[in-house]
DNA sequence: GAGGCTAATGTCAGCCACTGACAGTTGACA
DNA sequence: TGTCAACTGTCAGTGGCTGACATTAGCCTC
């Protein structure tokens, strides 16, 4: 045991490399087969065979096909987290939850880019948006990312996030303007990452302006 | 076809009202066997031997099991749409939100009320937020209000959702708001109306603190 | 480098959500 | 009352997903 981990840690022997090339091969084969033909239209039957494994292993390596759909958005979220907790402690909240998401994207491009191609990874958004039970999932999955936000922005300024409704609620319209954001790129016409960055920072500072009490001469 | 509509506006007919009679009794036999025995633990042919029906005939009411679970949501939504387009002309967007969600909710209480007990409707948002297939649902049917919603603040202001970005901003801050407090009032020990209300109010007011720049002096 | 251990995989049987097709039943309306 | 249309039940089938069990294939030791 011992020994098989460390061993994995310089070079993973033959089982492990294995084990990840079917893994990342589903998800190719997954996201291939979704954003050509369809979610619903692909079976996870066709998944396995394209990768000529059986059904039930597709299953052993995803807990379904949703979450073969949405594993690699997973990872930008992971990636984001780890830019957030990485912002300097004298930036103020909203101030880190920006600079994380706009400074961390070329690294996320990177890390995406080692297991599927780009342009596949900024396909998937757009079928995620036009799929009602993959939006659905992800949503979900944007709401659990949201509370472990929460709890980063709460230790950033020393307070208890059961007692002061501020990291909570900043973290709420934050994560509601990034929604926003989303939806507008994975609907319009420019599927790239200079198009997210424009639209994010567009909105993060229509953010004041918004909560204004006249509308009218602003 | 015209004829029947047309009676049915007074007093619909006898096959009218069976049809709303085993829609209402699968509705109310769906949430009461989801809050006691839990969501997945259901199936429908439970749901359907309850109301004494077949399997076939609950899919001919709804499109499926979260359709069952999230009905009395759907028209609270519904009921809050309603709202934010009686709200008078002069209110702020945001006010404008705020006022009709506070103001709006005993009406939802009582059309709740005609259909289902209304323990059971607070009880069926412990039930789904603690069951995940459920909550996916759920936020994307909120985040399909949103999408409403924003119409309807941008028509208030005589604005074009495309060309200003604030209409939509706007929206997702206050959605956001309201999803943090439906969690937490969800979540929480006190299903009542009033906690509700109480929750809302204290998080909307800590909206802009929770955009200062410096929380400390706050 | 042969054999035992264990993880990975395949096969099979089965549950449940959901759907289309067809037939039977029952209000509605002339 | 008889015709039409809507509502319902039955049946068969698909697809996602799971547990159980047998088989294969890395890995590690002697």
């Amino acid at each position: 045991m011992e020994t098989a981990e460390a061993t994995a840690a310089e070079r993973p022997g033959l089982r492990e490399r294995k084990k990840q090339r079917t893994h990342d091969a589903l998800l190719r084969a997954a996201l291939e087969l979704f954003t050509t033909q369809g979610y619903e239209a692909t079976t996870v039957d066709e998944i396995a065979e394209a990768v000529d494994v059986s059904q039930r292993t597709f299953f052993r390596y995803f807990a379904g096909k949703e979450e073969a759909a949405l594993a690699i958005i997973d990872l930008t979220h992971e990636h984001f987290v780890a830019a957030l907790r990485a912002r300097p402690a004298h930036e103020a909240p909203l101030e880190a939850l920006r600079n994380a998401v706009l400074e961390g994207w070329d690294a996320m491009g990177e890390a995406v880019a080692q297991i599927v191609p780009v342009d596949l990874y900024l396909r998937s958004y757009g079928m995620i948006e036009s799929t009602p039970a993959l939006l659905a999932a992800h949503l979900r999955r944007a709401d659990e990312v949201a509370r472990e936000i929460e709890a980063i922005v709460a230790e950033r300024e020393g307070l208890d996030v059961r007692a002061d409704p501020r990291p909570r609620v900043a973290v709420a319209v934050f994560a509601g303007v990034m929604r926003v954001t989303e939806r507008l790129w994975a609907m319009g016409g420019d599927l790239s990452m200079e198009a997210m960055r424009e639209l994010t920072a567009a909105h993060l500072d229509a953010l004041r302006p918004s909560l204004a009490e006249k509308w009218r001469s602003g």
